[in-house]
RNA sequence: GCCCCCAUCGUCUAGUGGCCCAGGACGUCGGCCUUUCAAGCCGGAAACAGGGAUUCGAAUUCCCUUGGGGGCACCA
């Protein structure tokens, strides 16, 4: 790889124009774990020029899902930095100025065609199946001609003065080189009508004063690069290296959007995904370490993470992966820590009638049971709701077990009630010791004696073991249940 | 339409001329374990888009075709 001869810096430079989506999201973890990786500084700018499309709390939603990923910026909003402001919309003298100094030095010039015109051109274009593009029309405007619009108050646009012929070469660290035709280029805007600069103007501007080293960012960038280069070299600013990184895919393979279901990484966090399994996932779409490494933690990440290893294809983004590896993760975790995490959804699903907060003592009893079964955090009421419920709601066919007559169901249930009442110890062992004996006693397969019982204290055909299950209810919770289930019997 | 980029199992990927009749993972299928559901373990099916060329030898290099994606705004 190169030799990095100064400071790694770079940014992650969103829009606030919708929500932190995972494809943005994969392009701040690739360069904060560059930046991290070589000892560099990760910075965060915000590139709201588009006053349109702002979005209100966009900002604070991004920002919030950096944070929920453990990307900590050294630069940025709410840090400060010696290069700010961090915020565009308060930067727009610096790119008005580097504007003027274009159109003075001969490489820009104003535009004072209508939006009409330019949709009509457009119309036109398409209709002629030619390329589209602004067809120079304000590049030869005579002084008369030019003076004449000023006087009538249209406020011009300033377009960047693309050289007529030639190509365009620049070297992008995971593609390669890349070559334009001038010719294929036409005169973009730099500076809109509104006096906001626009994408192009502002980022070569930016990353040039943020003494940006590598501008790293997502594949759709890779075709205006030309354009960038080109104004670097118009202003006189030496180039950065670029990394264009492959696209999240939805299913279809088209570029991952709404319409693909869940993309915002807030919804991510509201399904219950960790945010380390986020990250462990995000990192592993486009860029491997191995051939068999799937579960990598951060630090580890850090270690290894080099663009040369990041993938030139799009990636389809895979739930189901997610999903797997969010399992993985939540097995992982501590009990104590899996029961803080689950506090925030019991409280917001379990039924009203259970009392907040959740007992954390029994709490801490009930997760070694159901951790092995969870795959996402919002399942934390489903599956342990009958440890908190007064009263199981459940169909009473659920209590018919296969090939057993109601009777016999009756009589097991029976027989078992006052022994449980005299077991000495309520704990597993001692159930089990208790309970597997008595279904021979009374004739049944373990399997019928045993979902009985499930189906009696839990209200369901699938709970955790049913021994363990127990001991923590408690005994007068269990006992309660199984006359309970007995009266359903026998109605 | 034009320009740019890309192309290994359904999906994420390993693979940089011989170690590959292609490895791992998710998913899927079968089995084991087992009181259910999970988890776990074992095993199976599953890919180098097509065609040329280079080479003693190509998944790996080159060309063409095809396919996919992205871009072509006073949006980023």
């Amino acid at each position: 790889m190169l030799q990095l001869k100064s400071m790694v810096r770079v940014r992650f430079a969103p829009s606030p124009t919708g929500f932190p989506h995972v494809g943005n999201m994969r392009t701040a973890l690739f360069t904060w774990l560059f930046a991290r990786h070589h000892g560099g500084r990760f910075i965060v700018r915000i590139e709201d020029t588009d006053v349109a499309r702002r979005v209100e709390g966009a900002v604070e939603a991004i920002l919030d899902s950096l944070r929920w990923l453990g990307l900590d910026w050294d630069e940025g909003p709410g840090v400060g930095g010696d290069y700010g402001p961090y915020y565009q919309s308060q930067r727009l003298k610096i790119y008005q100025e580097a504007a003027r100094r274009l159109v003075d030095g001969g490489y820009a010039y104003r535009c004072y065609c209508s939006p009409q015109r330019l949709e009509e051109m457009r119309a036109e274009q398409v209709r002629r199946h030619q390329p589209p593009g602004y067809d120079r029309r304000c590049r030869y405007l005579s002084d008369e001609e030019r003076f004449d619009y000023e006087a009538q108050g249209i406020v011009p646009v300033v377009r960047f003065k693309v050289p007529l012929s030639g190509q365009t070469t620049f070297t992008d660290l995971i593609k390669g080189e890349v070559t334009v035709d001038n010719s294929h280029l036409d005169d973009f805007v730099l500076l809109k009508s509104d006096g906001y600069p626009t994408y192009h103007l502002a980022n070569v501007c930016d990353d040039h004063l943020m003494e940006i080293s590598h501008v790293i960012r997502a594949d759709e960038w890779l075709s205006s690069t030309p354009r960038h280069k080109l104004l670097y070299d118009a202003l006189g600013y030496s180039l950065p290296h670029f990394a264009h990184l492959p696209m999240i895919l939805g299913p279809d393979r088209s570029k991952l959007g709404k319409r693909h279901g869940a993309t915002s990484v807030v919804e991510f966090r509201e399904q219950g995904y960790l945010p380390e399994a986020m990250v462990n996932f995000l990192a592993l779409l486009g860029w491997s370490l191995d051939d068999r490494t799937e579960i990598i933690g951060r630090e580890e990440l850090i270690r290894n993470f080099s663009l040369e290893r990041i993938s030139k294809t799009g990636a389809i983004f895979s739930h189901q992966k997610l999903l797997w590896m969010n399992g993985v993760y939540i097995r992982q975790l501590p009990v104590e820590d899996l029961a803080q995490r689950m506090m925030p959804f019991l409280d917001r699903d379990l039924p009203a009638s259970i009392e907040r907060p959740v007992d954390k003592g029994y709490l801490l009893k009930i997760v070694p049971l159901i951790q092995e079964r969870m795959k996402l955090l919002s399942e934390s009421a489903e599956l342990t709701d009958f440890f908190f419920v007064d009263d199981l709601a459940y169909e009473a066919d659920l209590l018919l077990m296969e090939g057993l007559p109601p009777e016999r169901s009756i009589e097991a249930l029976e027989q078992s009630l006052p022994r449980l009442q005299a077991l000495p110890n309520f704990d597993a062992e001692s159930l089990e010791g208790l309970l597997r004996p008595l279904a021979g006693e009374l004739g049944l397969k373990t399997g019928q004696f045993f979902g009985l019982l499930r189906v009696a204290t839990t209200g369901r055909t699938a709970a955790p073991p049913l021994f363990q299950t127990m001991e923590v209810l408690g005994r007068d919770r269990c006992l309660k249940r199984l006359r309970a289930a007995l009266g359903r019997l026998k109605d």
